[in-house]
DNA sequence: TTTCACTTGCAACTCAGTTGCAAAAAGCGT
DNA sequence: ACGCTTTTTGCAACTGAGTTGCAAGTGAAA
């Protein structure tokens, strides 16, 4: 558990001038270590016997969400998964792609979206999220 | 309860080899009249007292989503959206635009979006789906 | 009109996420 | 270190969208 994030987590809520709480630095190292977004119960798994309690969970991670350090990726089968807000840029990010066939998701990390255009007047685009669904790699041969 | 697209509905029914019931027939009215993503909730409601059971309604929709006549536009909230599909292209929905000052949500029909590119080899992209935020027109002022 | 597969309605259930509140602990000044 | 204040946590009970099983009802083909 000494792992080389450990204080990154750290210098993270420092930043963002957060308490330094247990919940806090566990839901991260287990953020920082999927690497693709997880669900409440995934994080908990991760932590096992040193998971916080559920709501704490996702009274953490709304927290954290706040700060921008945290993105709600997206949603399947009424589930939220969360991912570390790193790797996305301030107004969008990466898309993930579903496949319908297994039912993995997965990042896309390097694909160019342009942001869309409203013709209409007076909108103002804070933040795009695309999501793709297709056959991923391995079902798709 | 003579509105013009009635006879529309059936005809859609009819080709989507389908039987012709009232809670079919109803749930369609209610997604065309709306014209706008609306919750099972509000299809009830838009019935009020010739609704069908909430069951219905789920079974319907789920039944109208696999023939491609209706979507599932977006969950806000862990509530689910649908709108007849009739204004999408088979690869792409409109983007929706959710303000998050006055949490609305509305269709942005005439945006243009280049589906994304993967430079991984393998993935078959068959849907995209494109959600906005930010201010609207109203909240922007 | 009969028949049968498909649909519907009801009741009971599931389960992710939320709320209220008392107990714990982080961080500050002393 | 030691209180003190404020923020955070954990528990239990709750909420509400969506699901499941099953018996009763209905569309449409023959």
């Amino acid at each position: 558990m000494t792992s080389p994030g450990k204080k990154r987590n750290s210098e993270i809520l420092k930043n963002a001038n957060l308490r330094q709480t247990h919940p806090r630095l566990a839901v991260l190292d287990a953020l920082m270590e999927a690497d693709i977004p997880i669900t409440r119960q995934q994080i908990a798994e991760h932590l096992s016997d040193s998971a916080p309690d559920k709501v704490t969970i996702y009274r953490v991670l709304e927290c954290l969400i706040k700060k921008g350090i945290v993105h709600k990726a997206f949603m399947k089968e009424r589930t939220a998964f969360f991912e570390m807000a790193h790797n996305c840029s301030k107004t969008q990010c990466h898309p993930h792609f579903t496949c319908t066939s297994c039912r993995k998701t997965v990042c896309i990390k390097n694909a160019k979206m342009p942001l869309a255009e409203i013709n209409e007047q007076g909108f103002a685009i804070k933040h795009q999220k695309v999501e793709l669904e297709g056959l991923c790699p391995e079902c798709n041969s």
